[in-house]
DNA sequence: TCTGGGGTCCTAGGACCC
DNA sequence: TCTGGGGTCCTAGGACCC
């Protein structure tokens, strides 16, 4: 018998962390904010509840938000990325095949076991909540994407309090898929669903009954392997081992709009910083790196400019120094005077292993040397806090610099800002 | 005044090779 | 100069996800 797919969602994820430490919140509507205090991308049932939408703009809500006495947070992605390792270390307690999906969210690969399923996921929804004090819900079926559907469904109205549902082998199915439309499916997205639509498929149902080769024609294949899904055929592979990284970007838009060459510079640089810290972590070096600046994407000043080059270097490196010189010839190659810049950004790519690089026809000796510098910085860094150590090159501070003005403690990953109890 | 960031996969087309 | 078929690699752009 061919394994179940489980599918653990936190709900409302960075809400629910922001919550865990601070119980004066726990029945407030609650939201927390993009970069730069932007819009809303995540809210708690109440903040739902009093009708603010996700990705809506702060400046459209915030009267809203005002109104209900709201809790309004900047994003703290150090106590989320922290809780989500938590949430996903308790994961393994239960079953060694877990697929880390997202930052909130893992598939299981279940042995089905008669009414086993359901015992399981409702003792580790329980578990989840005592020891980590965030709630999940659970969707299980035969594949990944029917265990999406059924996760969903788990956190409808009707099913909230268990927030478990079990699909699989279950005669529920076609009723279920014929309510689900077809937008909703994972992997159809609002291009693909106004196609489907125009071919009179509305429904995940329909989809799935409609003729394979014709959904290939229409969605390629990717939207192939989604109907079979919807058969119970797995075409999803379970990847339990995550694959390693390709890419690793890190962009920025400014607090403020910025027009001076220096300054674009140094906030590239900085980003650059974070991304080169992200790839040893990582154990990776890379061939090549992008940059990329842009204009106000609403108020592109005096008109519209983006742009981004590549650098490809002959050798694969990880060292800060090499890499910021490729950085700036690539910067130097964009930059245009006369413009207000509002978002820059670097994306390392071409990311191998770093322990089997091609020895080095010159200079081998000192690309090793700086490759030692590095994790010796980055250890430092790690242990006494960011930028303790870094090159003259790059500032911490500047008008580039996002605005972040609700942020709350780093509780779990700073001991300065660990929690107190009086 | 105020609108996010980080990824992956697939396809088509061009350059080049045998 | 033209004819034919098959293959790889790279890149840009589209689509989707959280």
């Amino acid at each position: 018998m061919q394994n179940a797919i489980a599918l653990l969602d936190c709900n409302n994820f960075y809400a629910s962390c922001e919550r865990v430490f601070d119980a004066s919140i726990k029945q407030k509507p609650l939201v927390v904010l993009s970069n730069n205090d932007g819009c809303v991308v995540a809210r708690s049932e109440e903040a739902k509840q009093i009708g603010v939408t996700m990705g809506s703009p702060l400046f459209k809500v915030q009267s809203l938000l005002d109104e209900h006495d709201a809790e309004i947070f900047s994003s703290n992605y150090a106590l989320y990325a922290d809780m989500s390792s938590r949430v996903m270390n308790l994961l393994q307690n239960f079953t060694p095949e877990v697929e880390i999906y997202s930052i909130d969210e893992a598939f299981l690969s279940l042995e089905p076991r008669k009414n086993s399923l359901e015992t399981l996921a409702h003792s580790i929804r329980e578990k989840m909540y005592k020891w980590t004090g965030i709630p999940v819900s659970i969707g299980i079926a035969e594949t990944k994407v029917l265990a999406k559907i059924a996760n969903k469904r788990a956190k409808k109205a009707a099913l909230k309090e268990q927030g478990v549902l079990n699909l699989y082998r279950s005669p529920k199915i076609e009723n279920i898929l014929k309510e689900t439309n077809i937008e909703d499916v994972w992997g159809i997205g609002y291009r693909s669903s106004l196609k489907l639509k125009t071919n009179n498929i509305f429904n995940a149902w329909q989809l799935r009954e409609t003729d394979n080769r014709f959904v290939r024609r229409l969605l390629t294949v990717v939207g192939a392997r989604i109907a079979l899904e919807l058969r119970g055929v797995k075409c999803l592979p379970f990847e339990q081992f995550s694959a390693k990284k390709h890419s690793i970007t890190c962009s920025r838009s400014f607090g403020q709009t910025v027009t001076d060459y220096n300054q674009i510079k140094e906030a590239v640089l900085y980003y650059l910083t974070r991304g080169c810290e992200k790839m040893r972590r990582n154990n990776l070096a890379a061939h090549a790196v992008t940059v990329f600046i842009g204009t106000d994407r609403f108020r592109p000043i005096p008109e519209p400019y983006s742009n981004s080059a590549t650098y490809t270097s002959t050798y694969r490196a990880d060292s800060n120094q090499e890499i910021q010189e490729w950085t700036i010839k690539t910067l130097e190659k964009i930059y245009k005077k006369g413009f207000e810049y509002r978002k820059a950004g670097i994306i390392l790519s071409g990311l191998v292993p770093n322990e089997n690089l091609t020895k080095r026809m010159f200079n081998d000796e000192q690309f090793q040397q700086r490759h030692k510098l590095m994790k010796a910085i980055d250890e430092i860094n790690k242990r006494f806090g960011k930028d303790t150590v870094r090159f003259g090159s790059v500032k911490t501070e500047g008008c580039w610099k996002m605005k972040q003005t609700r942020k709350s403690r780093s509780y779990t990953t700073n001991w300065k800002e660990i929690l107190s109890v009086n």
